[in-house]
RNA sequence: GCCCCCAUCGUCUAGCGGCCUAGGACGCCGCCCUCUCACGGCGGUAACGCGGGUUCAAAUCCCGCUGGGGGUACCA
C-alpha cells in the first residue's frame, strides 16, 4: 500500500553519510536496511556523500565508504546501486531553492546572532523568537536565510516505522536553511538533494526523526510531495545510550580488524531491531531480503552486544571450510599481527593443526594464541596455569613422561598422536592419575597454558626433538624452584630456552 | 525547560484479542561427550514496568503515570 504498485514507478532510497574518517555501526545497519529494502522491492539504492562541511572532508574518507559498502556486500556495481553523488557537487541547485524559498516569501534574512539571542530570550534553548520575521532584510553578508514556519496547525509525518508523529508546528522555530556567508545549510541541502535524485523513502536513524516537520515543510514549500520516511531505532550502549565514537567501540573497521567476519556483522545487525521470524536467526544476507519490509522494524532502541555479536562470528568461521579459514587466518599468521617472525612461521605445521584450531576460534585474532608455542622457540608460559598445573607432585611425572619419550630402545615411542597419547596414560597411571589430570603438566611445560588444542596432536606435529627440550625446560625451572638457594640472578628465564 | 520517540527474560527478539501455564537466540548454570579447552547434544535460570479502562477474553487496543532515549547549532 506504501510502496508504489507494480509497474508504477519504482522506489528509491538512499544512505547519505558525511565522511568522518570511520564507518559507524548504526550506519553499517543503515545502509543494510536501505539496501534490503532497495533489493525487495527491486528498486534503487543511492549513495550520496554529504561532504559540504569541510572540517568533515577528506578523499580518502570518501574511500572508506565506498570499500565499507564493499563490505558489508554492497557492490557499486549492482543495477541497484547508484552513485556516489557528492553534495558538494550541488550546491548551486541548494542556493537556486534557498533563493526561491526567499523569493516567495517562505524565507527571511535575519541578522541576529547567537548571543543576541540568548540574551533577548534569556535562555539556551528557547529556540529562535522570529525577531526578523517582518522586518524585511535583504541579503547581505553575515545575515542568515531563516524559513517562516507557521504559527499553527501541525505538521503530520508519514513513517512506516512508527506510526505518523505529529508535531505542533508553533514548537518548530524558524530554523537557519543558509549561512550568513551563503552557504546552506544541512536541513535545505538535505531535501534539495532528495528531491534532485528523486528519493521516495527516506530511511535514517532516529536521531532525525525531530528534524523530519522542519524538512517536509521544506518539502512542501519547494512544491514537491515529501517523501516516505522510516526512522530506525537507535543503537545503544550497555548503558542505554546511542551509540557515540566517543565513548564507544563502533567502528565497523575496527571489528573487522580484530577478527570479525563482514558475513556475521551483516547478520548481526540485520537483527537489530528486525527479525526474519520463525525464530531463524544466522541467514544468508538473500534470505533476509526476501523477508524484509521496513514496517516489521521494530521501533526500540537496541543493544548493539559484543557477546552475541562474537557468537555469531563464531558460527560463521566454523561453516567456513578449512581452507576458508586458514585463508581468513591470513592477516593473523603474518606481519604486525603475528607473535612470531616470518622464519618461525611454518605453513605446513599450521595446516596440521587449522582442523584442530577451527572450532576453537570466535574471532579470527584469536588463532595466535592457539598456535603460536608451535612457532615460538619457547612457549609463552601463563603463570597462573603453571601453578595450577604443579602444584603437587606433578614435576615427578613429568620427569617420568620426559623419560619414556626419551626412551630411544626397544620402548622406543612412535611419535604419532595415539602412541603419545598411550604413553602419558601410563605414566600417569603409574602415578595414580588419570590422563586428564596428566596431560595437565605436559600440556603447560610444552604450550604454556593449561587449555589449548588436543595435546597429543600437538606433540606429534612439534616432533621429539622441540617436545624433550621443551620438558626439559620446565623441568628445569622445577628444580630452581625446588631449590631455593639458586640466587635470583641466576634463575635466568621462566620459559626456558631450546 | 520545550518537542518527539520508546517500553516482553540481563541482552536481541517472536507475539500483531483467545493457540501464551509467553517461543527462539546470546549470556549464565548443570549434565553428557571428552587428554585440557572448544565444538556438539541435553536440561535449567529468567520477562509482558505500574495504574486505570474497553472486552466474555489483553503481553496484544485506549488513557494516565513512571522510567528510559533522541532532538533542541549559521554540525550533519
Amino acid at each position: 500500500m506504501t510502496f508504489p504498485a507494480p509497474g508504477s514507478s519504482p522506489i528509491r532510497v538512499r544512505f547519505a553519510p558525511s565522511p568522518t574518517g570511520m564507518f559507524h555501526v548504526g550506519s553499517a545497519r543503515s545502509t543494510l536496511f536501505n539496501w534490503a529494502v532497495a533489493k525487495h522491492e527491486g528498486g534503487t539504492f543511492v549513495l550520496r556523500i554529504e561532504d559540504t562541511d569541510v572540517s568533515r572532508n577528506q578523499p580518502e574518507w570518501v574511500e572508506g565508504i565506498l570499500a565499507a559498502m564493499e563490505s558489508l556486500g554492497i557492490s557499486t556495481q549492482d543495477p541497484a546501486f547508484e552513485g556516489p553523488y557528492f553534495q558538494s557537487q550541488n550546491v548551486e541547485l541548494h542556493q537556486q531553492s534557498a533563493l526561491r524559498l526567499f523569493e516567495t516569501g517562505a524565507a527571511y534574512y535575519c541578522d541576529c546572532t547567537r548571543d543576541v539571542l540568548v540574551a533577548r530570550t534569556g535562555s539556551q534553548h528557547a529556540g529562535y523568537d522570529g525577531f526578523c520575521r517582518d522586518r524585511g532584510l535583504e541579503y547581505a553578508e553575515g545575515r542568515a536565510l531563516r524559513f517562516r514556519t507557521p504559527d499553527e496547525g501541525e505538521t503530520h509525518v508519514v513513517d512506516l516505522i512508527r506510526g505518523n508523529p505529529t508535531f505542533p508546528n508553533e514548537a518548530i522555530e524558524d530554523f537557519v536553511i543558509a549561512r550568513g556567508n551563503g552557504t546552506p545549510v544541512f536541513l535545505l541541502a538535505n531535501v534539495v538533494d532528495d528531491m534532485d535524485e528523486r528519493i521516495t523513502h527516506v530511511i535514517r536513524g532516529e536521531e532525525h526523526l525531530p528534524n523530519t516537520p522542519k524538512q517536509q515543510l521544506l518539502w512542501a514549500a519547494l512544491g514537491a510531495a515529501p517523501p516516505v520516511w522510516a526512522h530506525l531505532p537507535v543503537l545503544v550502549n550497555e548503558k542505554r545510550q546511542k551509540l557515540s565514537k566517543r565513548r564507544d567501540k563502533v567502528s565497523l573497521e575496527s571489528f573487522f580488524a580484530e577478527g570479525y567476519l563482514p558475513a556475521a556483522m551483516v547478520n548481526y545487525l540485520m537483527l537489530l531491531g528486525w527479525s526474519p521470524g520463525n525464530d531463524e536467526e544466522i541467514l544468508p544476507f538473500d534470505e533476509m531480503v526476501s523477508r524484509f519490509k521496513i514496517e516489521d522494524v521494530n521501533s526500540s532502541p537496541a543493544f548493539f552486544d559484543v557477546k552475541k555479536l562474537t557468537a555469531f562470528n563464531g558460527e560463521y568461521i566454523r561453516a567456513l571450510s578449512v581452507a576458508e579459514f586458514t585463508a581468513a587466518c591470513g592477516p593473523w599468521l603474518h606481519g604486525p599481527n603475528a607473535p612470531w617472525s616470518e622464519e618461525q612461521f611454518d605453513r605446513s605445521v599450521f595446516d596440521a593443526v587449522a582442523p584442530l584450531a577451527h572450532s576453537r576460534v570466535a574471532l579470527l585474532s584469536e588463532i595466535t594464541d592457539n598456535v603460536d608455542f608451535l612457532f615460538l622457540d619457547a612457549p609463552i608460559i601463563d603463570e597462573d596455569s603453571w601453578n595450577k598445573a604443579f602444584k603437587g607432585a606433578a614435576g615427578e611425572l613429568l620427569a617420568d613422561v620426559r623419560a619414556a619419550l626419551a626412551d630411544t630402545g626397544p620402548a622406543e615411542v612412535a611419535w604419532e598422536a595415539e602412541a603419545l597419547k598411550d604413553t602419558v596414560t601410563t605414566v600417569g597411571e603409574a602415578h595414580g592419575m588419570k590422563l586428564g589430570k596428566a596431560q595437565a603438566p605436559v600440556r603447560v611445560a610444552v604450550t604454556g597454558r593449561r587449555i589449548g588444542l588436543p595435546l597429543f596432536e600437538s606433540l606429534e606435529v612439534l616432533g621429539r626433538e622441540r617436545t624433550l627440550a621443551r620438558l626439559d625446560a620446565a623441568l628445569a625451572r622445577l628444580a630452581e624452584t625446588a631449590a631455593p638457594a639458586v640466587t635470583p640472578s641466576e634463575a635466568g628465564v621462566s620459559a626456558g630456552v631450546e
